[in-house]
DNA sequence: TGTGAAACCAAACTGAACTCAGGTTTGCTT
DNA sequence: AAGCAAACCTGAGTTCAGTTTGGTTTCACA
């Protein structure tokens, strides 16, 4: 993901908030959203603290137009890679395939949306954090929407057994998304190894047939 | 789990610090660590503010100490669950009951220990929270490493295809917890027909067949 | 070259985490 | 029961990152 994909519609040509964004998704990522001080942001763009304030209402804002920037981008790329797959199964893997084509920039990113999802539980006390945190749980009901529609679609072809399709969609959203909580760019495994290994999982989850049950 | 799950064996009987991990544990596990007034534990408990420092040598050495009695709690549910299972399958299906097999108090220390595991990551400065988060660590493998030697034994005795024991430990991991961040006690679900959807998830993904590849 | 809007900043403010310098309670010893 | 050490607790602060205030600077465009 280069700036440009942290670039919204209303921003004027001189607007720093594209390099706001990128710094802080920097910081988040590397050290967690609390232990970056808002301030490290200001400088690594290279502005002061508080022309922040021109862009964001608060730190918390920031953070969860990145969650959204994140959310909207997974839901994009679903539905890319799906659009045009003549079969469930197929649909599938290429929808895992696609949750793990991202740029180390958005490895980031979906680290951050991981780590801080439980922020979108509780309601913001702001007006305009509480609007992208309605954003984001639209963009949450609509990727796991995503999800179970391609599954109910699946197991009305006869593609896969009957499961409930909200449940597994969750339990695959779940799974896909664990790998962020370990996954380092200089650890062993590659992301492609990673992306094959989670897909056969899911393929198994929805498709597989079980061994004997005790 | 009853307060007594959170008393240690250095405490003596005056000591709040158990009422404490309770308190924290209800407080985190409602509106999360970071939108928790540390005064409010103190205040739940009964006590001044300063009372606190008296047991915890900040807020972040209380939220680890949490996380660590939530992870020995599930090391020890594992063995107790795994020990005299004659095969690995049972064995594997006992491991994921056990899993969920949690008191509502159980339930929140595990939303809380999904929610800010990230923490672990990052060095802390203090002693106390860095032996505290150490010790997490080695809890998190540990229970990485059970869950990988039941795979091994299920591969070695033929009960499972053979995968990548580590990736697929995690991957089970990875799936079992990403229920902590939806299920609510007075949602739609009971946790019981949870376990056995995601037990049920687990022996596809470690024992299933897969269908046609493409 | 004058104007308005966008962009920016230094300094002051806020509130929650935390420290300090003691005071109080408890249980044990004699 | 008196003495005492350890454990426990508190009010009054300090600190520091995030935020607000009250402006000044920059720049596109008329």
């Amino acid at each position: 993901m280069s700036i440009e994909a942290l670039t919204e519609a209303d921003d004027g040509p001189r607007s720093k908030r594209p390099a706001i964004l990128a710094a802080a998704v920097e910081c988040f990522g590397e050290v967690g959203y609390e232990a970056t001080k808002w301030s490290e942001v200001a400088d690594r763009v290279g502005i002061g603290q508080t022309a922040l304030y021109h862009y964001f209402e608060s730190k918390a804002h920031c953070l969860l137009t990145i969650m959204r920037l994140g959310l909207r981008n997974s839901d994009v790329a679903f539905r890319a890679a799906t659009a045009e797959a003549p079969d469930a199964l197929g649909a599938l893997r290429s929808a895992v395939s696609a949750a793990y084509a991202l740029s180390p920039q958005e490895v980031h990113q979906n680290r951050i949306l991981q780590a801080n999802i439980a922020l979108l539980a509780n309601k913001r006390a702001s007006a305009r954090e509480e609007a992208e945190r309605q954003a984001c749980r639209e963009l949450v009901a609509r990727i796991e929407h995503n999800w179970t529609v391609l599954l109910e679609r699946g197991m009305a072809a006869g593609e896969f057994p009957r499961h409930d399709s909200v449940i597994m969609a969750r339990s695959l959203l779940g799974l896909i998304v664990s790998v962020w909580r370990w996954y380092r760019p200089d650890g062993s495994l590659e992301l492609d190894g990673i992306s094959e290994f989670i897909a056969d999982c899911c393929l198994r989850m929805v498709a597989g047939t079980q061994p004997a049950q005790r």
